[in-house]
DNA sequence: AAGTTCCGGAACTGAATGGTATCGAATTAA
DNA sequence: TTAATTCGATACCATTCAGTTCCGGAACTT
């Protein structure tokens, strides 16, 4: 008996710590800010996290699912295409959102290093992953050279898009993706550089 | 008349304060932590400075001046020897720990996205310098192709050490390093990749 | 209809903390 | 010697905020 939970209610609260995660960080996000931005009270947050950290924790996790799909990725033939297609579907400001999002946790992760393997899990990993199989499947049909170390070349976009966003504090782009594949992963795996046509240096200028 | 002021405290204080902001964020870090670990009065810091960001800010400006220094740096003859030299005279724990102070400032940088910059001066920037006067000098001397994206290949060691230290929590030491200059740093600027008596994969596992 | 659980909202509590004020001792200049 | 200013230490204040409790009303079960 009794009315049931509206199960609804959870993803609007955790979307509304999300966004406010990535927008004043951990430290600076208030039980109260969440609640008003959901529109929900206090007590309907706390029937359903026992701690903030909680909250934050299920918030973070639950994007996960909402990432790169490693059963549908791109397969145009060309790994350029491929690199460049991984952000088709998803606009990059999602990508944005979830970098900061990530920044927004650093404090946590300070406190609590076990959090940082949940949040890498949830918004880092899935994407090297995809780069990965995006590099094998161009090695295995000789695209590039064997030898080629895919494991640390698959983190580079991934890298220095948490950098540009969260130190350089620059958008996250298209740009700054063809940028980073025709500049550096690329050339990394072995592949000749693009010719002068393309604008070569636009990574960031300081 | 009256007492002089010891300017030794000065920097007894910010280095307690860059301490504590690396171990615990800025969000974590108490005044009261400060003083304490400086084993000064909370009265002798708000002597020197107004607000809790005021000192922060002093502190990590400060860092500077014991970054790499630009007008010593080594020139072996092989870029890559050079670009392992950089972390001889400064061990790499030195390195970690101002990257994790930077970490720490992630809660700052989010609401004074102007402070973003001058950690960036502090803590980062130096360290590209560094690593594009290495490259032009490879450049210039015919080591490396005339067209590689020198600007963009900076880069990449000091935001994959970012993303190593600060998500990944991983240690930066000399084995990454390697990686780094070997896995990508020099096949990105079009050198060929080392004959695989190095272990080529380090990077990271997942 | 009765009883139970949920809802949004608001008031409340207790702890933490930035910043201020004050203390006695030490240092320096006049 | 005396006055001014520093020092480390501690007490204090005002605010913020995580978490609790209560409210009136809505929804669901029996």
């Amino acid at each position: 008996m009794g009315r049931k939970r509206d199960a609804s209610r959870d993803a609007t609260i955790l979307d509304a710590a999300i966004s406010i995660l990535a927008e004043v960080g951990y430290d600076g996000m208030t039980m109260d800010m969440v609640a008003v931005r959901a529109k929900a009270g206090k007590a309907t947050v706390y029937r359903r996290w026992a701690t903030k950290a909680d909250m934050v924790l299920e918030a973070v996790a639950r994007m996960k699912r909402e990432q790169v799909d490693l059963d549908n990725l791109p397969d145009t033939g060309s790994l350029r295409d491929d690199l460049l297609a991984l952000f088709r579907p998803q606009p990059m400001e999602e990508t944005e959102r979830k970098l900061r999002a990530m920044a927004g946790m650093a404090a946590l992760l300070s406190q609590h290093p076990a959090l940082a393997g949940t949040a890498h899990d949830a918004l880092v990993a899935p994407w090297v992953e995809a780069n990965r199989v995006l590099m094998r499947r161009a090695r295995d049909r000789g695209e590039i050279p064997g030898d080629a170390d895919i494991e640390t070349v698959a983190q580079i976009t991934p890298s220095m898009g948490a950098y540009r966003t969260l130190i350089r504090r620059q958008p996250f782009d298209r740009a700054f993706l063809v940028t980073m594949v025709d500049g550096l992963v690329l050339p990394a795996l072995g592949l000749p550089r693009k010719s002068p046509d393309s604008p070569p240096t636009t990574g960031a200028s300081t």
